[in-house]
DNA sequence: TAGGCTATAGTTAGTTC
DNA sequence: CGAACTAACTATAGCCT
């Protein structure tokens, strides 16, 4: 969006995708993070990026209230099972984000 | 930052807080869609407001990749849980979070 | 308090190293 | 590939209604 104009549309090169990606989520969390100085907003976000890496995951000044919003979502569990039994065609990504997540879990741990 | 220089402090005015707030919030979502948009990423953020309201959802396209990512949590409560039982100091949160979680959940199943 | 405006601070696509 | 640069585009603070 600088040197020509944006046309806000799907990036087929990969490479100049993955560079605008990196690019872009800096400023993202650049710009939470001054929401989260200017207004005292506790807030978090979870990318899932293009590739096979790992989710981004910005955690707010204090991540406990990260963790305590998974915490909250424990009673949606129910709920959350019955529509995943519906919802076939997410299954087959339910072991790669698996992985993802225990990577997420190993990460968060080292953040304490 | 634009007529005048930026600060980047806590805004100690309530209702310059709240507006900028509520601007930026706005912008920061549409940064969030055209990261999505631009470079198939999947994501959501969830932003608790500075108030008592409840706490700011964006969805990503699928909202299913959503309810995914809360149902890879599942393996993680059991530790959340410990921790739980040593963060005193978040359990005085926990009535008024949960309330905000289940206008969430009501939220999530009319975007089906 | 909530919109609309606009000059300017801030962000970034393309490029170079 | 990543880091740095910069032209050119976007976001937004302060106003005004």
């Amino acid at each position: 969006m600088t040197r020509n104009k944006a046309k806000l549309a799907w990036i087929t090169n990969d490479s100049d995708r993955k560079t605008n990606f990196k690019k872009r989520k800096e400023g993202l969390l650049k710009k939470l993070s001054e929401l989260g100085i200017l207004c005292d907003v506790s807030g978090f976000a979870i990318i899932y990026g293009p590739d096979d890496k790992e989710p981004i995951v910005w955690p707010s000044n204090p991540i406990a209230e990260e963790l305590l919003g998974r915490f909250q979502r424990i009673p949606e569990i129910d709920w959350c099972m019955k529509m995943m039994n519906q919802e076939t065609y997410l299954k087959d990504r339910l072991a790669k984000l698996k992985e993802q997540l225990t990577k997420l879990i190993e990460r968060t741990k080292r953040w304490r």
